[in-house]
DNA sequence: AAACAAATTTCGTATTATGAAACTAATTAT
DNA sequence: ATAATTAGTTTCATAATACGAAATTTGTTT
């Protein structure tokens, strides 16, 4: 490999390897598992000790890691927010399906769209101004009912309480009790479906984005008309959906 | 620095410098602020890039870091389990306070003692195994009160419904509005305080250790005899109780 | 369009990391 | 109890490796 700086490289490696075992490494193992020699492994491990990344056990004499990789890890998640973590993922979603992308927070009993992505004719990738701001019941959404289904029953029920219910189509749900239900299918497969409830024609699947604390801090959606988002589509798309939301939890610092 | 690796050195040092800055830092930046030349950063950069720990973004050029450093860490913290977390942390409270350093985790209305370190008559350290395994309950220890100051409102109220309410001593408190002030008295100190509730002449001061997820895992306390452990060291020993209570939460991966 | 600033690449040199070997300590087998 | 084995540590001569000066490319500002 060249421009690569070997001991650099072989560092990291070490660290990569004593990341898997928590209970610790010896030298021999480390200078056996990465084709190094003892005396080189001995001498990248006092570097990391030295640096802090890595201490001896004094009884098993094996190195372990401490928790300076955690902390610096941390200070990079920490400064990140929904929008900034979702714009690559959102984008190759996107180009993916070729449908449009929504990015949603909440705000009180509303979601706000905080980013959309579309599809412009010549192929290429735009992000719309148009819509960003705009508001959108929780209950009746997509989006709005991926996040509902990992919030507190008790939260849910506030927020269903606090809202205006309107049957927007003959397809929204009105009936509370209905709706738990279906906040309970939206748990078992992860994803949320709007099935003509907030629009007729269109359909929209949405999935939540969990912040660091393993709490919900958004959600996207895939929408589009029903012609093209049809109901035999809907699994495959879901996939996809899905994925995308957990790697944005993932870049938010999500543990899941 | 002998023995020292100044290549990998000098890479750790250059992944710590880019942490603090989410924007990322350019080649010039880190150069100046290393005092390393531009040429060395460049190829450091290249082979941590080569390992996935940063990256550049295109349009600014500026040099990022990756989610990696995050993801290895949380490897080390997943394996960990709060008493061998412990383990070092309370050794070394005991041996500043000289006193009973215990170790507890919540099951059901109760505490289980998990851990207990004294000073054996030699001055040499020693972990007894007696009272490990023993119950007390959540509201009359000053470990259980850390712990539930910082449970839900309704979790507490929970417990408190399913506890037997005791008058151990003539300090206990019984009555729940009571109680419930006394837990905002903890949120507000950080720490709990056992004076005399559970037995006479035994005074305790416990704070609550989190997880990862921010939620309360346990608890440890010191505890002696009214004679040693006075009002007026209380704020001192509590300054230690919470430090040490701190530690074992960052090594369980809390981020507070 | 020129000047500037920043990133990147090249390359000869010597510093630096390397690994063989010797050494020490601790554990296991005889 | 002693030898043998295994694992960790230290030393040191060698050459490979990382270094940094300088040149080049790329992009931005005047």
């Amino acid at each position: 490999m060249v421009g690569v700086v070997q001991s650099v490289d072989r560092a990291l490696s070490i660290l990569e390897l004593i990341s898997n075992y928590n209970e610790g490494l010896g030298i021999t193992d480390i200078s056996e598992s990465l084709g190094l020699h003892k005396s080189t492994v001995h001498r990248l491990l006092g570097t990391l000790i030295y640096k802090g990344y890595v201490v001896q056990d004094q009884v098993s004499l094996k190195y372990k890691l401490t928790t300076k990789l955690f902390e610096l890890g941390n200070k990079i998640i920490e400064g990140k927010d929904i929008l900034e973590a979702s714009k690559a993922h959102t984008e190759a979603l996107m180009r993916r399906l070729n449908e449009v992308v929504h990015l949603v927070i909440r705000d009180g009993t509303d979601i706000v769209y905080i980013d959309k992505v579309e599809a412009s004719d010549s192929f290429s990738m735009m992000r719309m101004a148009s819509n960003i701001g705009r508001r959108s019941p929780l209950y009746s959404t997509s989006v709005g009912k991926a996040m509902l289904a990992f919030m507190d029953e008790e939260e849910v029920a506030e927020i269903w309480n606090a809202s205006k219910i309107v049957k927007l189509t003959e397809k929204t749900i009105t009936d509370f009790d209905e709706f738990m239900k279906e906040l309970e299918k939206i748990r078992q497969l992860g994803y949320a479906e709007d099935d003509e409830e907030n629009e007729l024609g269109v359909r929209c699947i949405g999935a939540p984005i969990f912040n660091r604390w393993g709490e919900v801090e958004g959600a996207i959606s895939i929408s589009g008309p029903t012609i093209r988002i049809t109901k035999e589509k809907i699994d495959e798309i879901a996939e996809e959906v899905k994925k995308c939301a957990y790697s944005i939890s993932k870049e938010l610092g999500y543990r899941g």
